[in-house]
DNA sequence: TTCAAATAGATCGTATACGAACTAATCGTA
DNA sequence: TACGATTAGTTCGTATACGATCTATTTGAA
């Protein structure tokens, strides 16, 4: 029973908040889109498409915060399923454009109607989500921009 | 441009926040353990068995917030390792035993280590983190509870 | 007591994720 | 202007996740 054990606490860890609550958004909107094949990674990409206009796999990477390889399978099926395009550029042959169709945006509009209102009927307050929302973006910035200890075994295995 | 385009942007959606935020949390914790074949959710298994003592794997799916079916696998390549045991519970053969070992706890040990020095040069404040888990908390309890509308594509495909 | 229902885990299929390595195209500079 | 460095995407290997389904037990009610 070492004098840090309480702080230790699960509960008490910020990373473990957001990684458990991570996964029940996940399992919410899996619900929602079950019948669809739509994801929550679709989902984002479709918004990102919509709001910004066509872009860039490496565009759309930072946009929404998803690494190109993790893209690149995901647009494949997306396109596939006619809810994007993909294309070479012309000026430059090793970015490709993608872009949402009108499809996809018959899709998302269902979409954002039906979080809409499973957002409603959560009851948020919306003035300490703001807060909160506030601190989680900080706090990414904070992590996104650090580089951690390193952990080794040495001596135990 | 239909009038709820400014809510849907991505950073105005908490889903969104916490999706990102537990992304860089990953790969932070991923650089942390990178060599040691340590990985978050591992290392929540270890900190839960460490915590309470040996439990089911259903009882360590309830705490760690991860499904039987995630654990499965995991707690058998950790039982390979050496970090922890599995035995199959005598009063009800259905039900395993999970514990940590004694290197388990020297390798939780290391890795509180180094997370609470890298918590700490990230500089969070204390007070706002805690609001911020107490609303995220009562979120996860929220969208837990709550079934979401359904989504469907008729008319679309 | 017996056998259908419930329970605990494990397995299967599929969908993200990410680092590392690879390929093709473009850029910079000597 | 040629050729090494850089850049954009893709592919590969591995690690979570989760719903559905399967198997082996155990429970419970007729």
């Amino acid at each position: 029973m070492d004098d840090t054990s309480n702080i230790d606490d699960l509960k008490a860890l910020l990373c473990f908040n957001i990684y458990s609550l991570n996964r029940s958004f996940g399992r919410y909107y899996q619900a929602a889109f079950s019948e669809t094949g739509l994801t929550y990674p679709k989902f984002v990409i479709l918004m990102a498409l919509d709001a910004e206009g066509p872009m860039s796999v490496s565009a759309l990477s930072t946009r929404a915060a998803v690494e190109a390889n993790t893209l690149s399978p995901l647009l494949k099926k997306m396109a596939d399923f006619g809810a994007i395009t993909r294309q070479r550029a012309e000026d430059d042959e090793r970015r490709v454009e993608v872009d949402i169709t009108p499809m996809g945006r018959q899709i998302l509009s269902r979409a954002r109607a039906v979080i809409a209102q499973g957002f409603e009927e959560l009851g948020i307050d919306p003035e300490r989500m703001a807060e909160a929302m506030q601190f989680l973006e900080q706090t990414r910035g904070k992590v996104e921009s650090s580089s951690p200890p390193k952990l080794s075994f040495d001596g135990i295995v």
